[in-house]
DNA sequence: CCTATGTTTAACGCATCCGTTAATTAACGA
DNA sequence: TCGTTAATTAACGGATGCGTTAAACATAGG
């Protein structure tokens, strides 16, 4: 379980950590905030915070003793060109909304 | 770890099952067909389909002793749906192309 | 310096995951 | 019916995951 792909699907595969994240997305907090909301401990969502930083989908920095954490977006952007190989599998409208977006591309080249 | 989408994340989170899914992506399989790039015992590969299986990302069918599976790529757009809520933290152009699919939506109602 | 606050690390328990080999089940076919 | 082939289940071992509490660390601030 050592490539990339792997370590931010197991990021993934925890609803508390998909929690954090959801989070973030409303703006940066500390350790304390993003534990509010969960009955578990502290050192729990700690240890959820360095699978996210592991997995690249969250930074962190530190000001005085609070250590403030922040959305990466990027691995999201890698599982989901994985998964867009098997998009024709369950997009029936894949093929003609292809075609759209290749289209849509050539166009702002030419603008 | 009882909701939908962590099983479906878990299950990806192995290259193993991720490769079974690309080989699936060109056609159904057997056990053993599916087993044979890998350098594991039939009963793991079995284990691997059971995960996939419980995900919802292959179905399985019996033909005499033989038991072929099909990818199911249902989950897979489930786990983009949830992915998609971030889009917009990876992706610059998100605004101007999710205006641009909407205008394709429109065409494709009105034609 | 001492203390309060925020966070992490250490040490542990328990469950689950992933692999193994051996045994079992299922179905075909001589 | 008996042997062969395909696959699963059983039983086990080691690693990892996720939670806990207690201790340690880091920084602000009287």
């Amino acid at each position: 379980m050592t490539d990339r792909l792997s370590v931010i699907f197991a990021a993934l595969a925890d609803p508390t950590r998909r929690a954090i994240l959801a989070r973030l997305a409303e703006g940066d907090a500390t350790v304390s905030e993003l534990a509010e909301p969960f009955s578990i401990s502290l050192p729990a969502i700690s240890r959820h915070l360095k699978v996210l930083e592991q997995a690249g989908l969250i930074t962190r920095s530190r000001s005085a003793q609070w250590r403030s954490s922040s959305l990466q977006a990027e691995p999201l952007r890698e599982a989901t060109a994985w998964m867009e190989r098997y998009r024709r599998f369950w997009d029936v409208n894949f093929t003609r909304l292809d075609a759209h977006l290749h289209r849509i591309q050539l166009q702002e080249r030419e603008s």
